[in-house]
DNA sequence: CGAAAATTTGACATGACTCAACTGGAGTGG
DNA sequence: CCACTCCAGTTGAGTCATGTCAAATTTTCG
């Protein structure tokens, strides 16, 4: 049975409860199986929940006003992945979010998830740490585009997410580095010397 | 008297609160005043407050490796400031922070702050939101600088914050855009006709 | 095996950078 | 009140990184 699997152990793994809590917190993740090419969510959609990604691949992308894709996020085991800004705010989606491999994911809704910040104050916290995380990624992003070649980026993707580098096309690489297929195949000739 | 002034009436507009309650808020703030020019935090800094401001206009910068500065925020009236990065970790600050304009601001202690969060959880939750906030922007910039061109983002930002390009000099602009400001006044030259 | 998808390559275009020189204004001091 | 300096902004010429478009090649997978 579905319901059965202790979600809480996977997803919370630094803190403790007791069984009875465990269960209690384990009845608001739903588990959802996707299959590679399925799209958990699209650009317009209500967002009302969040994704840990327990195994497989995926990416969040943004189609901008020339029809181009721009990858924000790639998520693997133990990542969070969702549209957060619309989830923030209850806005619609800017973003799509895509399975690049088959994959097992817990999805929580809001009103759930507040639920349980209202039981288990070490929950709250445990999402507070994870939006600070985030917050700093991406500030480390902004610089990082504002400060170094696209080699440069690339170099640090493929070091920083090693493991993300097994599970994606250079495509999506290249759209999460803001440069065209063409030019990060240049790039990877370039270093293959 | 400097404690006198209600500081939480300004900073927690939205929030009610009892007399006895911002006299503990307000104890919790001190206020401090810079000149032009003053640096509120150097890089290499510990990193153990955050800025309200209440009047004026400062930046954060980072110096990448080849010593250039890139521009990660302004703070103008009712905005936030701080390395959040090294605030949220309690590392070493890889920002500097300075001051454009004589200005007043309101710090606090990352102690004090959680002595709120104790007592107050609607100031937990402004800071969440807060914080929520501050990602969306983020998002956005990455986007931003993904999928438009210097010219595009120049516009966008003084129709965004025109109050900002108010204060601010153009270099400061382009280090915000991640261009030279010989780009910078060649786009403006266009924008001109 | 064969078709579709992903990647690479080539030729050329372009946006932004670099470096150096110049302009215009805002002080400042003789 | 002029000469001087400093700072911000502009302009010009040449270069470079990355983009575009088209075609060739390689890889993936039904």
């Amino acid at each position: 049975m579905q319901t059965d699997i202790p979600k809480s152990k996977e997803i919370f793994k630094g803190l403790v409860f007791t069984n009875d809590e465990r269960k209690i917190i384990d009845s608001k993740f739903q588990i959802v199986k996707v299959k590679k090419g399925d799209l958990i969510l699209k650009a317009g959609d209500v967002v009302d929940s969040q994704y840990y990604i327990l195994n497989g691949c995926l990416r969040s992308y943004h189609i901008d006003a020339h029809g181009k894709e721009h990858t924000i996020q790639f998520g693997i085991n133990n990542w969070w992945i969702s549209d957060y800004t619309a989830f923030f705010s209850t806005s619609k989606a800017v973003m799509t979010i895509e399975a690049i491999k088959n994959a097992t994911l817990y999805k929580i809704s809001r009103e759930n998830l507040e639920d349980l910040y209202g039981q288990f104050p070490t929950i709250e916290s445990y999402y507070r740490k994870k939006l600070e995380n985030s917050f700093t990624v991406y500030q480390k992003r902004i610089l990082a585009e504002l400060s170094q070649s696209a080699k440069e980026r690339y170099v640090d993707f493929i070091t920083t997410y090693p493991e993300i580098e097994k599970s994606v096309k250079n495509y999506h690489i290249a759209s999460y580095l803001g440069i065209t297929t063409e030019s990060l195949s240049r790039i990877r000739k370039e270093l293959s010397k």
